[in-house]
DNA sequence: ACCTTCCGTGTGATCTTATAACATTCAATA
DNA sequence: TATTGAATGTTATAAGATCACACGGAAGGT
């Protein structure tokens, strides 16, 4: 069940890359079907399409892009709609929000209780979650210095990914 | 002209201590109306009245609040006002977005050209920067390591400030 | 089996945040 | 002084998010 996707192991750092689709998409689904089991949560059909269709897209999507599509599928085509099921799966460490986007995007580790960071391309829009534990370090420095405790911390980081990187120079 | 505010120098790292609010309101636009001379930038009433509010507040701000706040100078009460003239302050380093809050908020580094870190109290709506050149490092580590070139970033943890966790306590 | 209660869903309305498009004003300078 | 380009003002609208209320169905107690 645990495909193969990008290298050697899945703590490979990041999205820009090709990989086996259908199989990332049924893994995590299949995924968040047994963490919800275990947990006593509800895994419901919006839910379950919503993860799907982040999922399929792979890359952020705003709430209205993933209304739309659960429309497509015959669910509610009001935005509650979107946001209940979008904050469900944020919740549950099954996506995460891109601030900076305001959109939403399938959580590349999921279940494994991370502070996520981004790299956000501004040319093709694609993101790579980087599963950087290592990148709190410096801020929870400065946090517990100040007193100041962490709930949750945003890290994204704007540029431009090697591939349009690549393309910009021929 | 340059006041004293929360200790022995100007780096001490956060905002979330008592300061002599005018010193620091009168300091700051003092220094951007200099840099803007020495840039060759115009420093218009608009633009100086909106770093004002955001000075005197000295926390962030959504737009339609500096909007509200430039109406009753007398400015225009349409929202471009606003984003215009905080697109300025932004684009030249005399104030921060944001993010997580959508707002925005005067830069406490101004001209040290720095990479901004913010501490965000859910409590009490405090916003604290940390000229945090180092919590970069992480992810400039990976973005290094998968060929990502870093334009711009978002740092923000959002938690409790040390005031209002002794609030808590009590 | 029944009831009740809670949670999730559907819907309409509304609120907040942000930008597009265009006219007008103003300062710098040729 | 004429020209030009940036800044401002205004109207309209797009994009993102939430409130409030009605309905329905599953979980748990009786």
């Amino acid at each position: 069940m645990t495909s193969n996707r990008v290298g050697p192991a899945s703590d490979t750092p990041l999205g820009f890359a090709k990989h086996d689709h259908a199989g990332c998409v049924a893994d995590a689904l299949a995924s968040a079907e047994r963490h919800c089991e275990v947990e006593g949560l509800r895994f419901t059909p919006v839910r379950r399409a919503t993860l799907e269709i982040l999922l399929q897209e792979h890359r952020a999507l705003g709430a209205y892009a993933v209304l739309e599509k659960l429309r497509e599928s015959g669910f509610g085509s009001q935005p509650p709609v979107a946001y209940r099921a979008l904050d469900f799966l944020v919740a549950n460490g099954f996506a995460h929000k891109i601030e900076r986007l305001n959109a939403f995007i399938a959580c590349g580790h999921p279940g494994e209780a991370h502070a996520p960071a981004f790299m956000i391309c501004r040319i093709c829009e694609a993101v790579a979650e980087a599963s950087s534990a290592a990148t709190q370090g410096a801020l929870s420095h400065a946090a517990k210095a100040t007193g100041f405790t962490i709930e949750r911390t945003v890290v994204e980081a704007e540029g431009v990914c090697p591939g349009c990187s690549e393309k910009a120079d021929a």
